[in-house]
DNA sequence: AAGACTACTTTACAATTGTAGAGATTGCAA
DNA sequence: TTGCAATCTCTACAATTGTAAAGTAGTCTT
């Protein structure tokens, strides 16, 4: 798994996430996909789809006078990094702690934790370190 | 507990756990606590202090010509705003998929995982719901 | 009382982010 | 072939963030 970094904005999140559901799409499609959620014009949209192309967030295709975008991140690694930045900032890039602090008070519902738990044992199996 | 939110850049956390650290603190306090991690001259602490305190995430106390600082917020609702960022952008706000996601990538150790267990088992004795 | 320290205030500037208008281009339909 | 519709390009602008220099003021020492 490349760890390619990469720190999102808030608005850069609503944009890609467009992206992964309709890939590969041209910039107009994901004006009209993001339409509900949030009040951008076309301009707005198009304009933070070549930022973030620019800056490798988005690859580009150009047929014609279309130009197609698809995310050149998978879901994962944004997953991953937005994760990885809370824990640096919040818990000094330890783990444990933060998965400590969710599991103390964030009221999860017994439900839940006895989920997590099944989820816990079953990774314990496959890990031999 | 109050939900106070607050989205703390990466310089404001460097600067709030400062402050934790060492509050009521003037500003030349803070700079000399971060000058190992970050290369900051007076005005540059100064600066962000002064806004971060217009933002209402520092208070001031002005004493003679010192000016005190203490942190507005507590460091609980400083992580508890960064995971629920997270949470939100990366995983539509849902607790669960995130601490799965953290179960199944992150590699944790064998210690680590029964440490989990160990924690989230005390929680389930003390949950009702 | 003058100089040295210490801390504060004011001002600035570049990069990034959110937001979008206005004009240019291209391809299709009549 | 002419105009409309779709899409793109260019330009702009305000707010926020990171960074800091320069100047001011109060205090302590001699």
């Amino acid at each position: 798994m490349a760890r390619k970094i990469c720190e999102l904005t808030e608005a850069e999140w609503a944009i890609i996430q467009a992206v992964w559901d309709n890939q590969p799409c041209a910039a107009p499609t994901v004006q009209e996909a993001l339409q509900n959620q949030k009040n951008w014009t076309y301009s707005t949209v198009k304009t933070m789809m070549d930022r973030m192309a620019a800056k490798g967030l988005l690859k580009t295709e150009r047929i014609r006078n279309l130009i197609l975008y698809r995310s050149a991140i998978t879901k994962q690694q944004a997953q991953n990094s937005e994760i990885m930045r809370a824990v640096k900032r919040a818990f000094n890039g330890a783990l444990t702690p933060m998965m400590q602090f969710l599991i103390d008070n964030k009221n999860l519902s017994k439900k839940q934790l006895s989920e997590l738990e099944a989820m816990i044992k079953r990774k314990e199996k496959e890990t031999t370190d």
